[in-house]
DNA sequence: TAGATTGTTAATCGATTAACAATC
DNA sequence: TAGATTGTTAATCGATTAACAATC
């Protein structure tokens, strides 16, 4: 899902330790929101649905900030991994593609509320150009270099067709976005150094599918099919 | 992510390797409508975005579909990959939640053109009630119980802000629905048995800040705080 | 001191990758 | 037959978990 080669990052954080600290935040959040200052690493796990030890295990990555036989305070744990994310520090965003998902991103609170600014917007239909969305005008496309500059983007949104998204990432990219967040259902090919996360809807609803298909009674284990049989089933794909 | 405690499914395909079946068949449909009838582990592999030796191993789960010294005949894989996630059959999906979010979704064409039917659209808010979305009318979620006996609901969207997302989850399951995808930003906890898949825009966003923070020139390998100056950091979470 | 809970070590487990024998 | 490429084995690597010594 990652561009990075290695598993650690540069200050030796595993990846899969990075990915855990945002659910952690969000459950040491919503302890503090219910009055809570202190709390064990057993319930702080059951919280964030993880197992106690590896909370421990991840924690321990970032430093000592518990103490033994007490727990954690919550409002220093807090500050701790928000810092660590890089959360104590606004960074400005734009999206590319106000179809149904981009403007639905476009107004998604949960990216202000935690330091991610939407600062522009961008499409190729001249025909959205000038509509206001979460309130800013859509621009065209061909600004993005402009707009990468002059906004300080340091985070590209790409919710553009499949056929787009290669091309729109490379511009922004050149333009000097290094972190790429994207929605078109397409793998993007970046360079050395450059971060792609991808979240593809349909691949979700897909796996879903397959244990679906486990547990549901029509389910033949095997299922013998002639060549000729497959040449007569039409499989759908792509389309977004 | 997922609530299987085992990392096989049931006819033993790895967990990992399911993840990824969806990505090959995305890619050999690209291959397919250039015209490629045949294919070899490493085009494939490179069209995925993935490792030649891990595409070959994942493949080899399935059955024995290529031939030594050609390669994979893009069209059967394509069926045998499609039948395998159970893509041959139609799913009825329910969107709950009609926000910014809920509407993109129902709207979304990438579900249809995979065999994923979204059958009906639940909002507790009244004022949507009756409006139009993708051709379906809004009900109120009381009707949750009816809509998925009457629509056979395989697969529930939950889109929802986080403090109803438990409640509707609990609703989906007791009315038989055993597949859930999840974009509230909480945790959800289901019975055995239930498969929860999470897509959280904001985490992702974070996961992107963490190494965003670790190019950018003010990064600072070891920042010393006081306690006091911590607690004077109002750190902001959730909000949705 | 006794009880609780962290931080860390060691064991386990699963996933990825390289290499190559099988075979078209 | 010679060349190509799969399917599989074995090696590596990373992630998870259990267990416990350290210590509040």
């Amino acid at each position: 899902m990652t561009a990075r080669t290695s598993a650690e990052s540069p200050r030796g954080i595993p990846e899969a330790t990075v990915a855990r600290l945002p659910l952690y935040l969000r459950a040491l959040t919503a302890l503090s929101e219910r009055g809570t200052t202190v709390c064990s690493s057993e319930a702080l796990a059951s919280a964030a649905g993880v197992n106690s030890a590896m909370l421990r295990k991840d924690l321990s990555h970032l430093g000592s900030y518990g103490t033994r036989g007490v727990g954690y305070d919550v409002a220093n744990l807090r500050y701790q991994i928000s810092r660590e994310i890089g959360l104590t520090q606004d960074r400005n965003v734009a999206v590319v593609g106000l179809g149904n998902l981009g403007q639905a991103l476009a107004n998604y609170a949960g990216f202000r509320s935690r330091g991610f600014r939407v600062v522009s917007l961008l499409d190729a239909d001249p025909r959205l150009f000038g509509m206001t969305v979460a309130d800013l005008q859509v621009r065209p496309v061909a600004d993005l270099e402009a707009v990468v500059a002059e906004l300080d983007v340091a985070i590209g949104v790409v919710a553009t067709p499949a056929e787009a998204a290669q091309e729109v990432t490379d511009r922004l990219v050149a333009a000097g976005v290094a972190s790429i967040l994207n929605f078109a259902p397409t793998v993007l090919s970046v360079p050395e150094g450059v971060d792609v996360r991808k979240v593809d809807l349909s691949i979700e609803l897909q796996i879903l599918a397959f244990h679906e298909q486990r547990r549901s009674p029509s389910y033949a284990p095997t299922i013998s099919t002639t060549p000729a049989a497959r040449g007569a089933v039409a499989v759908q794909e792509e389309g977004r």
